[in-house]
Order: C-alpha cells, then structure tokens, then sequence
DNA sequence: CTAAAAGTTAAAGTCGGCTTTAAGTCAAAT
DNA sequence: ATTTGACTTAAAGCCGACTTTAACTTTTAG
C-alpha cells in the first residue's frame, strides 16, 4: 500500500509516517517510482508506535523498544530496564493523579469560609 | 525578598519567575532601585503554580484557576468548569496508566513462544 | 572604593513531535 | 494527452515552557 492509505488506516498524517522514517521509527520501505510501498503489517506497526507515543514514551524510547522486540529480547537487555523504569513511572503517574483528583473533587464541593482556605491546604502538602 | 531567594525558596530558576510575570501568573511586585521585591506570600503561589504545572495543567489553565479563586469564584465559574474537565481528564489518565501497566508487566514477565506474541496481543487492543 | 555577585531587559535559542511550505515528480482517470 | 490527485524532498515553522545570551545597572562584601 502507498503511503497515503498506511496514513489512513492508521489515523496519522502521510508526513509524521515520513517522519517516523527519519527518525529511524520505521525502516524504509521497498518503492516503485520513488513512491513507499508498504506490507500489510507496517499498519500494525505504526499503530504501536502511536500507541506508545500516547501512553508517554518519548520517540527515542519507543525506539529502544522496537529494536529489543525484534532482537529477541535477551534478558536484562535495554528495553527490559526500560520497562520497568516506565512502570515505576506509570506508578508514580497513578498516584500523582489519584491525589490531584481529590484536590480536584475537594476545591469543588468545598464549603470552606473561603477557597483560599482549600488553596492553604493544598499549599501545605508541597511547600 | 528578591527574586533569587524567591527562586531559592521554590527551586525554580529566577528567569521562569519573570516568565511567569511576563505570561501574567504573578503579578508584577513592588519594585526598590529597579529589582523586584516580594512578599513572603509569593513562594506559596510560586509552588502552587508549579504543583499544578507538574499535575498537567498549562500555564493559561493555571491562570484561569488562579484568576478563579481570587475572585471567590461565582457558581459555574470558569475554573469549576476547567475543573470538572481536568477531573475527567485525570481519570482517563488513570485508565489509561493502569493498562498500560499491566501490558508492560506482561511484557517483562511473558513467556511466549517470543516477544511478538505480546506485542500482537497488545496491538489487537487498538487496532 | 572597587570588584564581584545579583539584578535588569529584549530577543533569540531549545526540545519534541510533528506540520507546513515550496517546488517538483508520478499515477490514475477521462 | 492532459488534468487532477497523490507522492517526493529539504527546509522552515509551530507550540509550550522555559533557558540562554548579551549588554547593562544595582547591591553587597571586603
């Protein structure tokens, strides 16, 4: 498939699938007339790209992860310590959001004598 | 105090403070021989600023909050508004993180025939 | 009094992840 | 055969949130 259609049937732009190129995301692909001609999987591969843009990893990380999947993976590899980095991130994401929420939740149904006092409490738990 | 105690005081660096004032965040302080001089009170909003900036809001969002509260915040304000939109985005942010750990866990953990078993599985998800 | 440290400004630079532009080439339909 | 639409490239632009630079003034310590 040309370029244009991989972009549709991902939900990206033909030029960030240039660019993933570029940056060495995707491999080039096989052409006819200069024009990219890609194989049934690159869909799935771009949308695992996307995928893990979406869930915060940076293009380089997703990089490391490409290529510890398509190396087979040895054990204590890069991507591995990767992933367990990225978990104890996500962790910390959970719990950062969870406390956020609250403060949220709190500041709107608050009947304090004024917001400012919701404000003072929430200043204490970082100051 | 001047800024680079304020700076001190936050762990901020004093050229983010004057982007801030530039931006609108802080308002513009007293001033003695050209330099700004602050009240205690701004390392409380200097930190309040930045914990909402590390919780995701951006800077125009925090305007609007700080704004808000300072006008003690009529009903179906601006900033309850902003507020109940942040709460849903926190929680699809939650979702999102606890998936996207349990896939790295499987990840690391997976025995499959080879990695790419996983990374299929993952991919039937948002295909 | 002087030198160093800290403050001032406007403007430009940085980074990631693209998008847009410009100028041209290739493919598909009539 | 020609027009339209999809493709090509390199380079520049964009956004947010700062940081850095450069050239200058004020404060502070010795």
């Amino acid at each position: 498939m040309k370029i244009g259609e991989l972009a549709k049937r991902t939900g990206l732009n033909a030029s960030a699938i240039r660019y993933y190129e570029r940056v060495g995301l995707l491999s080039a692909p096989y052409r006819t007339g200069g024009q990219r001609r890609y194989p049934h999987e690159a869909v799935h591969r771009v949308l695992l790209i996307r995928f893990a843009g979406d869930m915060g990893f940076t293009l380089a990380e997703i990089k490391v992860f490409l290529t510890g999947l398509r190396d087979k993976a040895p054990v204590g590899s890069r991507w591995k310590k990767l992933a367990r980095r990225k978990i104890k991130e996500v962790e910390e994401t959970i719990e950062r959001s969870l406390e956020l929420k609250s403060l949220l939740q709190h500041l709107l149904q608050c009947r304090c004598a004024s917001l400012q006092v919701c404000v003072d409490r929430l200043s204490l738990r970082f100051a």
